[in-house]
RNA sequence: GGGGUGUUAGCUCAGCUGGGAGAGCAUCUGCCUUACAAGCAGGGGGUCAUAGGUUCGAGCCCUAUACGCCCCACCA
């Protein structure tokens, strides 16, 4: 067989999947004899396409799920999309608006229509990405937040919640978004900075048209609605002016001052309009005073105000207009410039407007304390674990969440009014009459539920809640959920109070939270700076392996990071030298060989790599049981490209091209078990390719399903091992030599050993090939416990390499500069005394001799004695060169 | 204002419960050596932000300072 020079996922990566798809592998069906480990996807919305975030998120599920099914688990990655709500009515809004059509013109159920067909097309797009980049979930179980079973738990969760009393129905100001023309939840609220100005506004006392106080506002257009002026209790200022009364500029209606420790002496003129239907803040001072709530602004942001010419006028159109009539009439003290935070709706940047409105609510304490608890008793842990500090402060001070939308995309609330008796029936299938008068002249609730209330039930909906499937009862509650940090407040705290209170457990044991990709200048990636890349384009380019691959090396959970082509490169890089060592061993073994292994077989350099593979697995296990992918990748990266291609199998090439069968034989079988065992390993992060290997040695099984590789106990050699790494020291040795003194791989030279005992002398004994290949060694000679050598030769001639229990003699000063050999020697000597010295005062610390454990008190004193011994040659050898 | 977090090589970042400072990229030197130039061999480059403290021993633990980032709250 004969591969491509150059590893091409173009044409592997598709074939890969198929084969996977075919023979059912990402299946996961209620199991007896297995344990089941389950991982939910975030539901990509049906909005648009995957970014950098999706891809590093799949990753990391894709390396958990493929690692636990190859450890022994029914493993099952559950996935599904996301109907976003707000999210996708403004783009199907967008998308009508281009072909001249108007949402109300289409109406409520035409309109659904059109959303349906979106979603169908969108949500193709995204699993079709995900499928590129080697997602192995289950797609026969693909769920949907807004299909029948879904919605069959939102409505059943929606009457749980109302029965319990933790639903309800209030008249309280929310977040409004005159836009989109719906309530949106405080947690879709974000702030941005802008440049404004602080108008500071005289009002004038009741019947008195030469005294005022000055209020400082950024709204002035809001005065309308003023129903009070608030000073601070403690303000000296103004202890005399409080119940007095204010006439409101411009259209003159009477309004009290009042008092209240919400004012902040400090700022601006120390008294503050309070305007309770239009400001939070207001609002909360406006029930403590018992104040009127006069709503000045419409829906759609546009003044209300009858009779004036203002009504109607757009609320910034009409803040300019107000302070030019404040103006004329000297009403304006002074007018700064201002840099405040303003709240904008996350989903249309639109300034949001804080209304009063009829909204449900769910009632946050109660559920609040049930997530708390959760992390209390370690039902619920955070990886890392600082993210608990966010997820505690915002359960700690949480709202009640405003859940009711005013859009048609979503859930309609399951809640029917009855006309004939007013009574509310609150149902999840359909209602027909009114359960109290049996009247049927009922009607439903035109809102919709907000997104993320479907989203919190999806650990369970996905599985059949309510129905106590197979399904739900063999793999729920589900294992860890993966997800980046910004989305804990949305998503993970609302997962945590509804699984315990719709199914009395926590819906997952650990949240495993990844930081977010950036691009290269550490900017957040987004469609407003177009620096988004993507992860399709990147997989195109280079695989979807060497991504995925670029994207778990060298993070660390929780942290961001930046994304760069060369990291990328990087990888592809790697993954050509994976492929290129299976050609070699291809192209070495024509005869097929199984791995049953004869240990007498071995030599030291066999035993060392099967050594190293062993320590590898143990550590590499350990790393994927606690989630620590960057660390295991890299120590899989290191043996695979240093240990396996740079050493042994550079090693084993001498025995590979002999006449030797019965040898070639040998190494064959212990390369194939190498590599066998390192893409398995590897398969976790780069399915396809691992895969594609795989098929070439075993064309009828799978690598997906094999079992992950496990420690073997008589693969494991220490004596060997420590010997291999000894010659490596010694190679190594000899080659830094070589290239110091620039001496040219044509110049051979011969290799003096001098060593202690028989071990040793077997070991360097039989790899006298091996210094023949590796640095150009001409001639081999071993010396005994016989220093005879260095009495009969000018040993200043040669070059001396010192090591434990061996010294070697080179004989390469002919061939160099002496002055800059002395100074070497010199550095060398300064630079083991000075280890001498830190190893002597530490062994003579009495602290540290009745503290330290043991065994490093053991390896200190070795140091001594070895630092000492070098010190001594290296004056000797410095003696005779400077006397030359 | 509250909370979190970061400061390690030229750049981007790892570094697990304290005990030898690491990787990738970049750079320099020498090699197209029959798996791989997307490669091989080798080199240079770090007071682990600063100042104290705990410890026999600190990149790691504690305190303070400086600078940076993130989240929450939001002052009209």
């Amino acid at each position: 067989m004969e591969l491509e020079k150059k590893y091409n996922p173009k044409d592997i990566e598709e074939k890969i999947y198929k084969k996977w798809i075919d023979n059912n592998c990402f299946d996961a069906k209620p199991n007896k004899d297995k344990k089941p480990f389950t991982i939910i996807m975030p539901p990509p919305n049906v909005t648009g396409k995957l970014h950098m975030g999706h891809a590093l998120d799949i990753s990391i599920q894709d390396a958990i799920i493929r690692y636990k099914r190859m450890s022994g688990f029914e493993a099952l990655w559950q996935p599904g999309t996301d109907h976003a709500a707000i999210s996708t009515e403004i783009k199907v809004i967008e998308h009508l608006k281009k072909n001249g059509i108007d949402k109300y013109e289409l109406g409520r159920d035409g309109f659904l229509e059109k959303a349906w067909e979106w979603k169908n097309k969108y949500e193709n797009n995204i699993i079709e990405q995900q499928k590129r980049l080697g997602a192995s979930c289950d797609w026969k179980k693909l769920r949907f937040t807004m299909d029948e079973g879904c919605s069959e738990a939102v409505l059943l969760a929606f009457k749980n919640l109302y029965d319990k009393g933790l639903i309800y129905k209030g008249n309280k100001i929310v977040n409004w978004c005159p836009n989109c023309k719906t309530s949106i939840s405080d947690a879709e609220v974000v702030y941005e900075e802008q440049k404004s100005f602080l108008y500071y506004i005289r009002y004038y006392f009741e019947n008195d048209n030469k005294n005022y106080i000055v209020v400082a506002t950024t709204r002035p257009e809001t005065m309308f609605g003023d129903t009070a002026v608030c000073v601070n209790p403690d303000d000296d200022r103004y202890k005399d002016i409080v119940g007095k009364n204010l006439v409101l500029p411009i259209i003159g209606r009477i309004i009290p001052i009042i008092s209240d420790s919400y004012v902040d002496k400090e700022f601006g003129t120390g008294i503050v309009k309070i305007t309770p239907s239009h400001d939070v803040n207001d609002y909360e001072v406006g029930i403590r005073h018992n104040l009127e709530c006069i709503n000045v602004i419409s829906d759609d942001g546009k003044i209300v105000l009858k009779n004036t010419i203002y009504d109607g006028m757009d609320r910034f159109e009409a803040r300019k207009l107000v302070i030019d009539e404040l103006k004329k009439n000297s009403f304006i003290e002074k007018i700064e410039e201002y840099t405040h935070n303003v709240g904008v709706h996350d989903k249309c940047g639109s300034v949001v407007e804080p209304l009063i409105k009829s909204q449900w609510f769910v009632k946050m304490k109660p559920l609040a304390e049930l997530a708390i608890k959760a992390l209390e008793t370690k039902d619920l842990t955070f990886i890392p674990d600082n993210y608990k500090n966010t997820y505690l402060h915002w359960l700690n001070n949480i709202r009640d969440w405003c859940i009711s939308r005013q859009i048609w995309w979503g859930h309609r609330i399951p809640v029917f009014y009855c006309r004939d008796c007013g009574h509310i029936t609150v149902s999840s299938k359909k209602v027909e009459f009114c359960e109290k008068c049996n009247s049927e002249n009922i009607y439903q609730d035109e809102d919709t539920l907000d997104t993320w209330f479907s989203s919190a039930l999806w650990p369970f909906s996905t599985l059949g809640w309510p129905k106590e499937t197979e399904e739900y009862k063999y793999f729920y509650p589900t294992n860890v959920l993966v997800t980046a940090y910004d989305i804990i407040f949305f998503w993970v705290i609302r997962m945590v109070f509804s699984g315990i209170e719709h199914t009395g457990k926590c819906p997952f044991n650990e949240v495993l939270i990844h930081g977010i990709v950036r691009d290269e200048l550490g900017r957040k990636m987004s469609k407003s700076l177009g620096n988004g890349i993507d992860p399709l384009d990147v997989v195109e380019k280079y695989g979807a392996d060497a991504l995925r691959l670029s994207l778990l090396i060298g993070n660390a959970p929780g942290n961001d990071m930046r994304y760069f082509d060369e990291r990328v490169e990087s990888s592809r890089n790697f993954l050509n030298k994976v492929w290129n060592a299976t050609r070699f061993i291809i192209k070495s073994n024509e005869i097929s060989f199984d791995l049953k292994i004869d240990v007498s077989d071995l030599k030291i350099e066999d035993k060392w790599i099967l050594t190293s593979l062993n320590n590898l697995i143990v550590e590499v296990i350990n790393n994927m049981d606690k989630y620590e992918f960057g660390i295991a990748l890299s120590k899989i990266q290191k043996f695979i490209w240093e240990d396996f291609c740079d050493w042994y199998i550079e090693l084993v090439k001498y025995r590979i091209y002999s006449e030797d069968k019965l040898e070639k034989e040998n190494v064959g079988k212990v390369l194939k078990l190498v590599l066998i065992s390192s893409i398995k390993l590897l398969h976790p992060f780069a399915p396809f390719i691992t895969e594609e290997i795989y098929e070439i040695f075993y064309p009828d099984k799978l690598l997906i399903i094999q079992e992950y590789p496990k420690y073997e106990k008589e693969h494991i050699f220490n004596d060997d091992f420590n010997n291999m790494q000894f010659i490596k020291d010694i190679i190594r040795g000899i080659r830094n030599r070589r290239a110091e003194l620039n001496v040219p791989n044509s110049k051979k030279t011969n290799l003096i050993f001098l060593v202690e005992n028989d071990t040793i002398y077997n070991v360097i004994n039989s790899f006298e090939v091996h210094f023949k290949n590796f640095c150009s060694a001409d001639k081999i000679e071993i010396f005994k416990n016989d220093k005879s050598f260095l009495s009969k030769n000018d040993i200043s001639k040669y070059i001396q390499l010192v090591f434990n229990n061996c010294v070697l003699y080179i004989p390469l000063y002919e061939l160099v500069d002496r002055d800059k050999e002395i100074e070497r020697l010199e550095k060398e000597k300064k630079n083991n005394q000075f280890e001498l010295d830190r190893a002597t005062s530490l062994v003579n610390n009495e602290n540290f001799v009745s503290k330290a454990p043991k065994d490093k008190i053991e390896k200190e004193k070795e140091k001594i004695n070895k630092y000492f011994s070098i010190i001594k040659e290296l004056k000797e050898k410095l003696e005779q060169f400077k006397n030359n």
